[in-house]
DNA sequence: CGCATTCTTGACACCAGTCAACGTTAGTGG
DNA sequence: CCACTAACGTTGACTGGTGTCAAGAATGCG
């Protein structure tokens, strides 16, 4: 767990040897969780904050009539739940999506000591949830403005880029176990229009999906058909 | 300046006197702008950081096709572009809306002196980033999964909440110097619909907007129009 | 007073939602 | 190994909401 959020933090913050240990020194419990089992809810007070370790969460939002609307996907590396470190009250939920879903569990105390102690750990912590504040933004231009093709190819560049690191992206794959309907449900559209959708963007996006796994034959026409810049997230290296 | 910066960090932050005293030490420049006027641009890198001091600032992106969407809506207290303290580039843009538009500009370097020199004040800045991804995370669920009407008594209902600090809600008003398409392309919706909906908001929402002022007569009805539930903002007091 | 911007309304087309049915896949237990 | 089931994916038909276009009314500013 260790070496994972300090790989990610590195990416976008100049953590030094004594950061490295206190990072090490940092305890947490290891967590498996199910499809779809929530890690917290919506109006809990949680005592931890969590890094994923493998598979995909997200944060999602309850609506009165029961609807949800995802709010972003997260994946390795990712630091999940930093607010509630500052404000005790979960105004969204985080859950599991498919399997070999796994996290660390790291308590409040121990994250405020090691911010405490190593201020570079608290900015690079700083950073991890400004990019996730972007990532919001873009949800918004992208769910807002976008037409359902455009919106859903801006999706998949986004997770794949992601996924990646930003790096080697001509063509490859990444984990994708979302249903069409939870897509649906992240992009703002019904699952009819997202079934619709998806077979244009299968079409002339240069990706497929297969259960479990998007696959991308030609970035450059994802970037494309999705509009994507991928400024916003703020990686080092420019895209490849 | 110093005043209104404390006063909105205190309102979620515990800041002492010394705390205070560094905020005080803090150099700025004022600075008035023109409606519709730019702040910074989407892709610049500025040297400072962002106090509201009057009026209302707009957080936006520039589409391709030139169409803009707007992010959230800033006012007196708000701290803007404190991402650019740590990423260099803006990946959004920050104008002025309305006259008597005026900001504080404190440059990245006094922020992260003051910062490390009181890191009370850091973690009171982060509170209020992490209120403002909270502001975006709502306007990804309002835009994507609220009908029009319902999206616009949220986004109203947003609006004069904040401007009150969620005090005194029961009725009063509001500074709101949108226009409609303005308030359209926040919400994500045409200029046409934005007035139809508009008007069944006035009719069911409690609400009234003459030019430039949001005059809520009937907050409850407001709240249960826009479906309105501000854990979201987290401000120390619950609804009034 | 006159011009520019904003607001408002109607008509129309079309995209996206809903409903409903069927096909496909994966997982379970006999 | 196959039968059965539940979840998911796919498609068609229909409806309604939202965007676009266009024109006129109201407002505000110089």
């Amino acid at each position: 767990m260790h070496s994972v959020l300090y790989a990610a933090l590195k990416r976008h913050s100049p953590l030094d040897a004594s950061d490295l240990r206190a990072l090490k020194s940092l305890d947490f419990e290891r967590r498996k969780l199910r499809d779809k089992q929530d890690v917290v809810r919506q109006g809990e007070k949680p005592q931890t904050a969590i890094v994923v370790l493998d598979g995909m969460f997200t944060k999602y939002v309850t609506l009165r009539d029961g609807r949800i609307q995802y709010l972003s996907l997260h994946i390795v590396g990712d630091l999940l739940g930093v607010q509630s470190v500052f404000f005790p009250e979960m105004d969204y939920g985080i859950s599991a999506i498919g399997e070999n879903a796994v996290i660390a569990e790291i308590s409040h105390q121990e994250m405020r000591a090691a911010m405490k102690a190593r201020p570079e750990i608290g900015y690079a912590i700083w950073r991890q949830t400004l990019v996730h504040a972007s990532i919001f933004r873009q949800a918004i231009v992208n769910n807002s403005a976008r037409e359902p093709t455009v919106r859903m190819a801006h999706f998949f560049a986004e997770q794949y880029y992601r996924a990646h690191s930003g790096e080697n992206l001509r063509s490859g794959e990444c984990y994708f176990p979302l249903t069409q309907s939870q897509l649906g449900e992240a992009l703002g559209i019904s699952v009819v229009t997202t079934n619709r959708a998806f077979q244009e963007v299968r079409n002339n996006g240069g990706v497929d999906w297969r259960p479990r796994q998007l696959v991308v034959h030609d970035w450059a026409k994802l970037v494309e058909l999705g509009q994507f810049d991928p400024a916003y997230l703020h990686l080092a290296r420019p895209a490849g």
